[in-house]
DNA sequence: CCTAAGTTGAACAGTAGTGTTCGAGTTATT
DNA sequence: AATAACTCGAACACTACTGTTCAACTTAGG
């Protein structure tokens, strides 16, 4: 053994790594417009042949895995540069604005992910990022700031849920995308006012 | 001509009338679990051979249209058994409490019908449903009960998103199935508040 | 009891995907 | 310029589905 042949390939030659990158980015984009996408569709699309695509990805879990990954990666990247701190109706605005058409995309992915590799592998990929919302929501319980007679673990789901609600009502064009981010906040944050605070007719 | 033959089929045995009901339990049951699920399977999980069911039904897409149609009717049927008069607030809790677990379980076997049956089909035959969840929730509109800063049909999106999320947290065993419709209704009814009732800190 | 209606498995053809192999051609790198 | 790395299409084996045909069998109903 001359050098540790580990995870990151050492010697690959320009155009590999230029293909492989293509594949990914082609990969993404299918998965996310149709998750039953087939390996020959996403080598045509990155313009490559079937068998160069095989050569890289030896099964289309290895190609979904890749795939997911860099996407939760750049998610991840994304949501650590949005300001968490201060009024958790404020941090969420923020959060939101800045993240709910990633968490959408990701979504159409999600599905791809979930038929091509073990449900255990896809759920705690994910856990990086509920974290976050997570913690956050969390606070804004313990600050008095948002509702605690449901379950923190639901505000969750629910703020989840309608981002992904968002993005079909845009990709169906029920609703502009400058709009979306307002949309989602407001309904979300109104959603988590504590009952005390609404006034009775 | 004899008999005129339409679409309600006069002369059938006993036997070929039960085998249909059992079928089309079965296809509502596997396809809810596994939009997916193949002729052979639903055959089986019906107890009968596959050539069996293929007489009675020629096409996949014959099978899961006529499972929709009667899932739809069923709904609506439900639905106008709820008292939707009152109150919007009480009429929504009415509706949600009545009708949540029949949304959820037809979700599932939307996805089935999206991928076998043309778009608009589908579309069509869910709009009579939809037509009363959006009547309801406009009348709150207008009563000044719901908020008019956000268009009535992006509540009409959030209530039928929140109703699939508590749909998920139910199957995932994070949300007890008794406390269920309570979050639903909560959730979107706090949504639905007009800004102006909420007191700021 | 008779027969038409219904059921059945086996076998078939057709489609569409995954993953592999091969041999010939191309290109990056030294 | 030499060579190892890479690409490519064609063809292959395999799996899993849909839908059809057939001939034997069972059963409902008059």
């Amino acid at each position: 053994m001359t050098t540790h042949e580990t995870s990151p390939r050492l010697k690959r030659r320009a155009d590999a790594e230029r293909n492989i990158e293509a594949v990914l980015d082609a990969a993404r984009i299918s998965l996310s417009r149709d998750p039953d996408a087939s390996i020959g569709e996403i080598a045509k699309a990155a313009g490559i042949g079937r068998v160069t695509l095989y050569g890289h990805f030896p099964t289309r879990a290895d190609l979904v895995s890749e795939v997911m990954r860099r996407a939760l990666a750049q998610a991840e990247q994304a949501l650590e540069q949005i300001d968490l701190a201060g009024d958790p109706r404020e941090a969420l605005r923020r959060l939101v604005a800045g993240s709910w058409s990633l968490t959408a995309d990701a979504g159409a992915l999600l599905t791809a992910a979930e038929q091509a590799l073990p449900a255990e592998d896809v759920h705690a990929a994910h856990d990086g990022l509920f974290a976050h919302v997570t913690t956050l929501i969390t606070r804004g319980c313990s600050e008095g700031v948002f509702r605690t007679d449901l379950p923190p673990s639901w505000l969750v789901s629910v703020l989840h849920s309608i981002v992904h609600c968002a993005a079909s009502e845009v990709a169906a064009g029920r609703v502009r995308k400058e709009d979306a981010a307002n949309y989602i906040a407001t309904t979300a944050l109104s959603a988590f006012t504590p009952p005390a605070a609404i006034s009775r007719a």
